[in-house]
DNA sequence: CCCTAAAACCGTAATCATTCCTATTTACAA
DNA sequence: TTGTAAATAGGAATGATTACGGTTTTAGGG
């Protein structure tokens, strides 16, 4: 997802737009890949002294639930970039610079026809691992 | 696993055996789902009074370090479950009561071919949902 | 452009899971 | 039985996250 497109999306559904809200917004744009609370309030802490952490995790939330993020628990630790909307797959995380790779396969279609009593709310299908830029061969 | 192999292994491997080692295998065996550092201390509490987080957490450490027990974290917390040793599947977790259902299906295999640079370490595919004796229809 | 209510925000305290530390106790091999 | 390294208790420390009262900012109608 663009900046520019949450940020409609925000207008949508009535929430209003502020400089930090905006920055957020870019900040994962740019990031392509997973990143903590901590990166993000370190970022932008560079620009709005004084920070709260407050401000960090209810925008982080709000923008998780209205699917402009997505988030991953590695290490005891929340984890969030951007939304892919174009299409359904998975990832491989690097642990070292968090950055992703897009997985196609998804075995889901074959996973619910052995789970027919069940009731599937979700599912997460990651990868970890080093990337080639991270690796000191 | 069974309670007696893990011990059978930790002995093998010069670890002593204490009461509140073996129960918590026992725990585990019984339980047969993810359950928390919490709900496992509050189960010791009944029988060792003043227990301390310490050796819960130790012990967790240990025995996922040998593999005896598999982790996962959900909701911000670890959840642990007895390692199942036959062979490698997955699981559908439940949202309620944390009880899990065997998955048969990787898709690791064609993943590795799309991967081909990259340096896999490891590999998360789970389901959640409700199993059936958790559906309040 | 101004005003007002609601939304955002700050500063900080509280919470929760987990880890760390030191003194004491225990398992078990010799 | 005994020596000693491992295990434990009790509690403090840490780190991420949440909560909250008071203040500031934004959006939008007049």
């Amino acid at each position: 997802m663009k900046t520019s497109e949450a940020i409609e999306l925000l207008k949508k559904k009535g929430y209003k737009t502020t400089g930090k809200r905006k920055d957020i917004l870019t900040y994962f744009e740019n990031e392509d890949g997973y990143r903590t609370a901590k990166d993000l309030i370190l970022h932008l802490e560079e620009t709005y002294e004084g920070i709260s952490f407050d401000t960090i995790y209810r925008n982080l939330h709000l923008y998780h639930d209205v699917g402009i993020l997505e988030v991953t628990e590695l290490n005891g630790e929340k984890h969030f970039r951007m939304n892919c909307t174009h299409h359904h797959h998975h990832h491989f995380i690097c642990k070292e610079c968090g950055k992703t790779k897009e997985i196609e396969v998804c075995p889901m279609e074959e996973v619910r026809k052995s789970l027919s009593n069940y009731e599937i709310e979700d599912h997460k299908f990651e990868i970890y691992g080093l990337c080639p830029g991270c690796q000191t061969v």
